[in-house]
RNA sequence: GGGUGCGUCGUAUAGCGGCAAUUACUCGUGGCUGUAAACCACGCGGCCUUUGGCCUUCGGGGGUUCGAGUCCCUCCGCACCCA
């Protein structure tokens, strides 16, 4: 199985990830599996840009649309369904594409992180959290490292939601968390591609992809959604979405709104190459047609993989 | 024309005469193992021999004072009120 090559694609927002993708999986014959936090959700779709239906159709498409906005999800069960999907293409002799703009699920995967298999306990956390509340978060944090002393290198002390879930892991499996969160041996036969552009570039590709998103009914997709769900769901609090929220709250206009969005969307872009910027392994592209990635597949392909005729221009 | 108020870091703000000057956001750097488009930490006038030192700052100019972002005069700009 660690032989079994699998394609990845990172990224900033608005790179071109889901444009380089659907090229390379229709020359390479692959399939899409999405690793993104906010796509797994229906409905939520001019918001997170996913690939239109119609695109869907000619390429498949895994873990998108797998959950509703009132359903959680996380890293840990990311990795399992990432597997399962990668195992499921690569059984058909097709190439398994992960794309993605959530560092952490790809870095779940790519590292074979060892994540402690206690599943976010919401009655255990609202616990914590009251103690937090009652008794400060310093004095939470001492009795996670009476449960587990090493986590005091690991442990962020002062971010209250790290220190919640290595007390719940602690708790609920009576082991360290520390101990138990470890990175594993490679999975597969990864090849890293990164996308990238200057900030001038990224930041008019945002600024224009927003218009696009309000173009494209956003107001309307928001307005179905809290309609259907109330205003409560985490997810919400999505980019795009928080603030079209507010926009309908009366708290921005909508112009206000767009504004936000686009300069939420850049911090986030820059977020998330704080990950993929000190990767070394990633192969840095400057557009989606760039001559170097047909190279970069065809070495690691080798032989065995014949690009499918036509298609020019990747 | 008369009166009042206000001009402080990119923006918004704090600042009873001892201040390189508060807070928030933006911005920058970094962290992250089942909430991650989340959450957290640090930095943010300049220079240096950097647990410290030096220089330049609070619209412009002048004054009072050992000492002024803070008080006084004046000019400029903005806002509001009366004409």
């Amino acid at each position: 199985m660690a032989n079994s090559k699998v394609l990845i694609i990172v990224g900033p927002t608005a790179s071109g990830k889901t444009a380089l993708s659907l090229l390379l999986a229709k020359k390479y014959n692959g399939e899409i599996v999405s690793a993104d936090s906010r796509q797994i959700y229906c409905e939520m779709n001019i918001g997170t840009a996913k690939a239109t239906l119609q695109q869907q159709k000619v390429i498949k498409h895994h873990l998108i649309d797998i959950k509703n906005p009132n359903q959680n999800y996380s890293v840990g069960q990311f990795k399992k369904d990432a597997i399962a999907a990668v195992n499921d293409i690569t059984s058909r002799s097709r190439l398994p594409i992960v794309v993605g703009g959530t560092a952490q699920y790809i870095y779940a995967l790519v590292d074979n992180w060892q994540i402690p298999a206690v599943r976010a306990d919401k009655k255990l956390r609202a616990k914590i959290e009251r103690n937090i509340a009652e008794q400060g978060l310093p004095a939470v944090y001492k009795k996670l490292l009476d449960l587990d002393p090493e986590a005091a290198y690991v442990v962020d002390p002062k971010n209250s939601r790290r220190v919640v879930r290595a007390l719940e892991v602690a708790i609920t499996t009576g082991q360290p968390f520390t101990a138990q969160r470890r990175a594993g041996e490679p999975l597969f036969d990864f090849l890293l591609i990164g996308l990238r552009g200057t900030p001038e570039t990224l930041k008019a590709r945002i600024t224009r992809r927003t218009r696009r998103m309000i173009t494209a009914g956003l107001v309307k997709e928001v307005k179905g959604l809290l309609k259907k769900y109330g205003r409560q769901q985490k997810v919400f609090d999505t980019i795009g979405y928080r603030e079209i929220i507010q926009h309908l709250n009366g708290e921005l206009t909508l112009n206000q709104a767009i504004q936000k969005i686009v300069i939420n969307t850049r911090r986030f872009a820059r977020r998330q190459m704080q990950w993929f910027k000190r990767d070394e392994q990633i192969h840095w592209v400057n557009a989606s047609v760039s001559p170097i990635v047909p190279k970069l597949l065809t070495d690691w392909l080798g032989h065995g993989w014949r690009p499918l005729p036509g298609r020019r221009g990747i």
